[in-house]
DNA sequence: CCTGAACCTGAGCGCCCGCTTAGATCCCCC
DNA sequence: GGGGGATCTAAGCGGGCGCTCAGGTTCAGG
């Protein structure tokens, strides 16, 4: 939808496309073999569902269909499980923003679909976003470093084109920083309220999302 | 600052403008006996910390200076001492929402009292906050039922100035439940993500982000 | 000075945790 | 058809968990 022209030579933009695109998604096809996607799934649910620490790994190779000891052949530590979820997790998100950071269109069109495809995706995989957003406390200090670093990139990304809007003379933002902040922690809460049983659907959240936050930045006055 | 004629007859008032004014709290006066409440404060320290799926009963009572043995006199289990938290915590949360709904001034003004004190609770008791927005899933059913009844009454409240300010022509809201989530949803996340250390005080939060609700709900166009 | 209630501790019970090990099974290539 | 690496399981180890209990200490009232 946003590389029209270039989409032959876009590597990225291709497999982004099919995910936003559908509600459910599958990010996980980079994992292999087959076991440990298949356990690193069930770690996604049960984590979602109880948290990391109240999560055995007893748990997690139960809904997997596999015994205890298997997990421990695809993962070194239970822990490395969050940390593989955290990254992949994160490098999506963040691969989500850039798309629309860098689309075309003028700032308040690519903030209004950075907004919108992130909070898309916020709700629609609550249950890997919840994970990849709430239990980075629950990481050693080496894998959190590590997942703070994308987590800046996020920011900045966000940051940069609400800058655009600002020197465009599009938006009025009196404090570049904290809006920027009040976006990202807006979209990411998605995760903790969204419920797939509710009234709202995640394109109407992103929709809704998107307006609101194109008021807080003053575009369109 | 709200009450200043009726501050005589308020019973709230009073005890809620100690607080909000000064920077740290401390809420849990009314639990006794002394002992039961150092308890109660170590849990608070601990389950922000850590969580509270990952902080031993032994670790509460080492930061009381009690043995563990000595918990089980003032509590029944562990979830007992979330519980307690928790109530107080929401009811604290409720009662900085009524007092800033039902001053005066117009919607507009309410509306910025309201967050800009709740946002200000979230900032300055983010010790106290964290547990209380973050940890409800490690509540029991019938626990987590009656804290789901006391946000429901949070709600009620910011969605009843939004609707003042739309019927007074104030405010330009299409999707007024949907706003009232979102708001609220921006204010909660603050516990999340705000440091002590870090370059804002509470009152610049707070103010930051009464003007980016103002601007959300469309107030002075 | 004694009593009994309130409060707290040391010791530890039973359980389940993350993780390991020895060996069974599968499947591919020769 | 048989050797060998990859994959999985049954069994269980050491340890820390939530929680309990018998007994010590404190102190107000008689």
């Amino acid at each position: 939808m946003v590389f029209t022209l270039s989409v032959e030579k876009g590597r990225t933009a291709m497999s982004t496309a099919e995910e936003t695109a559908g509600g459910e998604m599958q990010p996980w096809a980079e994992v292999t073999p087959d076991a440990a996607r298949r356990l690193l799934v069930a770690a996604v649910e049960a984590f979602a569902e109880r948290g990391y620490h109240a999560t055995t790994t007893r748990d997690i190779a139960g809904r997997a269909g596999m015994s205890p000891a298997a997990l421990y052949i695809h993962f070194k530590t239970k822990e490395e499980l969050l940390h593989r979820i955290s990254r992949i997790g994160h490098a999506k998100a963040l691969d989500i923003l850039r798309t629309a950071a860098r689309g075309e269109g003028d700032a308040t069109e690519r903030l209004a679909d950075a907004v919108s495809s992130f909070v898309r995706w916020h709700a629609g995989g609550r249950t890997t976003a919840r994970v990849v957003q709430y239990e980075l406390d629950s990481l050693g200090p080496d894998a959190r470093a590590e997942i703070i670093g994308l987590r800046r990139q996020v920011d900045a990304e966000v940051r940069g084109i609400i800058q655009d809007g600002v020197a465009a003379g599009d938006f009025d933002v009196p404090d570049v920083p904290g809006t920027t902040l009040a976006v990202l922690s807006l979209c990411i809460d998605v995760a903790r309220w969204f419920n797939v049983d509710g009234p709202r659907t995640p394109d109407e959240v992103g929709a809704l999302y998107a307006d609101l936050v194109l008021r807080m930045v003053g575009a369109g006055k």
